[in-house]
DNA sequence: ATCAAAATCATACAAATGCGGTATTGATGC
DNA sequence: GCATCAATACCGCATTTGTATGATTTTGAT
């Protein structure tokens, strides 16, 4: 029989933990090597005892999942991450992935295609459960109702939205355009209105396209 | 018997093109509608008579099948396109997505997948080969390796910074973390020493790593 | 020539922010 | 034990920023 796939979990609810467990450690092929009820108590054990594929409960306490794998993965390069929730919350899920998990899957998901995620996470793949995947592709769609939300924008609403990228400070951009700090706090006004946001990280975020 | 998902098929090497039809109008729940040979020639049927699903090979004579799904999906907005193709190449496959697919199947697929992947997009889902999906998921993970200036935070502080790249005002911060607005201040000043800034937009870019 | 949009500037107010200092607690390291 | 640091918290001040209202001038298109 070849090597099992050793695997370990991350999951504060007594119960889910207990029948991930036994669900992992009663199949073939794979091996529970370590199970865990908070981010930090994964965080002292693996980097020493590296498994080949994690799963990671989002919503623990204290350090949250994501933040455990953005630090295991680098103490662990070898080590696959599967997140595994209840929340399908956009910014949830890109972060996950920003972190280094290349697998988010749905606890309403069934035991076997749990097991079948795993084999496919740990061979090279990114299993995600499909309302997820959606999720990622349709983040690359180059949107055909908003083009560019920026096309909204006046030539000289950009050539300002611009300088604010750059962490300038109104006065700042009104020196450099010659026109008073007045006249920039309009047009940065009616910037807002247009990008329909309150501040200027988010105006910028806008601008510069976020992910 | 409910309605069976109509498909199309874009394919210019015959063979291909009829086995493929074949297996789908074979199967019980798929009905293939059109076969074409051609990018053009779809864009010329498809729009008025729209289906379900469309597979999509890339490597076409004349237009290609990333440019055809890009003037069909204006055209056709309730359906589902699948690029069904022989190349993984990273630049394809992230054209396909921007373009507004929502699938990658390589051809080496079986036969039973295909069908599959079908349904699951039909069903909302986003079906991808594998080695296509972790190229996707990897595109999302941030640059950690790179010596980071982030480094000089404390954990607390990468947290406070997270939330500023998201545009979150200190109060707003503060109720998300449970701490008063003063402490997030404090925190926000810290980092401003640390990373020699004065602002939180100049903050936020060196965050996520804009130059 | 006329009209609409864009760019300019002013004034005003409330809230948010940047900067400085101080202090307590708990954890870590020497 | 002692020093250091992270995290927490407060006070206060000057400035910046977000929002609102209003007005004038430039410019481009019809």
């Amino acid at each position: 029989m070849k090597t099992a796939i050793t695997v370990a979990i991350v999951e504060d609810k007594e119960p889910i933990r207990q029948s991930l467990a036994i669900l992992v450690d009663g199949a073939d092929g794979f091996s529970c090597q370590a199970t865990f009820e908070t981010a930090e108590a994964a965080l002292e054990y693996l980097p020493s005892h590296c498994v080949d594929v994690v799963l990671m409960d989002i919503d623990l306490p204290g350090m949250n999942g994501i933040d455990c794998v953005r630090h295991l993965k680098l103490l662990c390069p070898g080590t696959q991450f599967m997140m595994c929730t209840m929340y399908d919350e956009d910014e949830t899920v890109f972060d996950a992935l920003k972190a280094g998990a290349n697998s988010y899957l749905l606890k309403r998901s069934p035991p076997h295609k749990l097991l079948e995620a795993i084999t496919e996470l740990y061979e090279g793949g990114a299993p995600m459960s499909s309302t997820i995947a959606r999720k990622i592709a349709s983040s690359f769609h180059i949107n055909t109702s908003a083009p560019n939300e920026l096309d909204v924008l006046t030539p000289r609403e950009r050539e300002i939205l611009d300088r604010l990228s750059k962490g300038y400070s109104h006065k700042e951009v009104a020196n450099e355009l010659f026109v008073s700090p007045t006249t920039v706090r309009k047009h940065i006004f009616n910037i807002y209105e247009k990008l329909q946001v309150h501040s200027k990280v988010e105006a910028v975020n806008k601008y510069l396209g976020r992910r």
